[in-house]
This record gives structure tokens, sequence and C-alpha cells, in this order.
DNA sequence: ATACTATACCTCACAGTTCGATGCATTGCA
DNA sequence: TGCAATGCATCGAACTGTGAGGTATAGTAT
């Protein structure tokens, strides 16, 4: 926990992040989320199983999620929730990420000059 | 390098793309980089000179960069400056950051109901 | 029936990165 | 002479995601 003291390494959270923000919006279980996050970003970001079902335990056992196990179609699927605790989590993690990508974007855009930056390929 | 075949691991490029950029707009040296990178951030982002330095060998090493050995003051110096290859670099690296970036977003905001992310705090 | 694929869960070893500490050398100042 | 700041550089510890592998069920094609 804690997200270490100076950074949080970037994008430490990137994962947690997306799957807590997707759980937001809608109830789902670890497989869909593996597909979702790789559909609605256009396969930019994939994110594999191996990462997501650590995350989803983690942020459980941490009281940001909620699971439930239902039953469809004789398939066994863990719906998790977000709970009250997730979604301050969610937003502070969104929070940020706000200031990380604001502070980058200031030196990509050199500050005041606002040089574009070119191909030259 | 091949930057992976999935993802380019989210950050994975992060340093390397700020401080091509930082010596892009100015030539600069290694401490220096790593105070204009806090400084310029408003200390958001901190990469310490264990990053700083490898980095700069690795984009050295494979022609990104150029070097130049200048004494000032009895102290020396090691100069970097952008080389055409760098550029292409650093082109791809914004792009590919670009990308990154609005795909988060795009789960961010929900898609399209535009749902803000409030703080519950 | 049997095979194969998709669904669905989960874990682990490996690779790649960054952090923080540390070492060395020189300059300026008290 | 002692101490802080500058400046380069490297190493080990710790963390994270990837990719592969393992189990099991349902549906479809052969």
């Amino acid at each position: 926990m804690a997200a270490r003291e100076t950074n949080p390494n970037f994008m430490n959270g990137v994962p947690e992040l997306l799957i807590l923000r997707l759980l937001q919006q809608e109830e789902m279980y670890g497989y869909e989320i593996v597909q979702a996050i790789r559909s609605r970003t256009g396969a930019v970001i994939t994110i594999g199983e191996g990462a997501v079902y650590p995350v989803l335990h983690g942020l459980e056992h941490d009281g940001a999620l909620a699971s439930s196990r239902k039953t469809v179609n004789g398939r066994s699927r863990i719906y998790y929730s977000v709970t009250h605790a997730g979604s301050s989590r969610l937003a502070d993690l969104a929070e940020a990420w706000t200031h990380l990508t604001a502070a980058i974007q200031t030196i990509l855009t050199g500050g005041q000059h606002g040089e574009a930056i070119q191909r030259t390929s």
C-alpha cells in the first residue's frame, strides 16, 4: 500500500485506476474486465489476467471492492462492485493521474513557447 | 529496445521522454536534468540520479544523444544534446504517450456519458 | 461420443524499471 | 582544516506486469 513516498512510481496505479473506474460504472467480473479494457481502448492498452486478478484480490482485501458469486449459464462468475472506500480510492488515483499527466504535459509543451513536437520521419 | 510487443509497459519510457524533450529544448548535464524535472513539475515528478544516468548512457549508446565534456569553474560537466535520431525517438515516444493517455481518458470519462469523477471525501 | 474452442478462475517465474544509498572528486566558504 | 554543494556514476532492493501454464465447465462442430 502506501504508494511509495516519492512518486507513485508514475503509473503505479493505472491498472487499479482503470479497473476501479470500470467497476464504478458497472458491475463486472475479471474476465470481462480484461476484455473491456482492451476493447474500450482500441487495444492500445491490454492488461492481462495475470495483472487483473491480483489487483481485484488486493482491492477487495482493502475493502475497496465487494464481490458476489453468481452463476450464469452454469458459468460461475465473481462480480465485483466498488464500495464507498473504493470510490474514495478511485478519486485519489484519478486526481494523482491528472496531476501527473499535467506535469508531463508541462515539460512536453516546453512550458511557454508552446512548440509542437513534430515527427521527423 | 523493441519496446515489448504488447504495451510499452505503460510508462516504460516516461523518464526517457522527459529527458529527451528537455534536452531538445536546451543542452543539459545529468545533475541539471534531475533538478529541472523536479522544479518544472512542481516536484510532482522526481526522477533520481539513479534513473537519469542509465537513461542518458543508454540513449547515447543508441545514438539518440551526443555528449560533450565541458569544464565550467573547474567542474567537469557532460552536456548532452539530442541528435537527429533522438528527435525521431522523441516524436515516437510523445506519440505513444498521447495515445496512451487518450486511451485512459476514454475509460476515465466513461466513454460517452461523460460522467465526472467526484471526490467523496 | 469426442474434440476443440471460448469462457472463467487463478498462480508463478521472469524480465524490466526505478528508488535510495553510496562512493568518488572538486570547489567555495568559514 | 572541515563542511556543504556540485557533479558523475554504479549497485542492490523492491516493485510491477507479462506470458505461460493450470484447472474446470459449456457450447459447437465433427
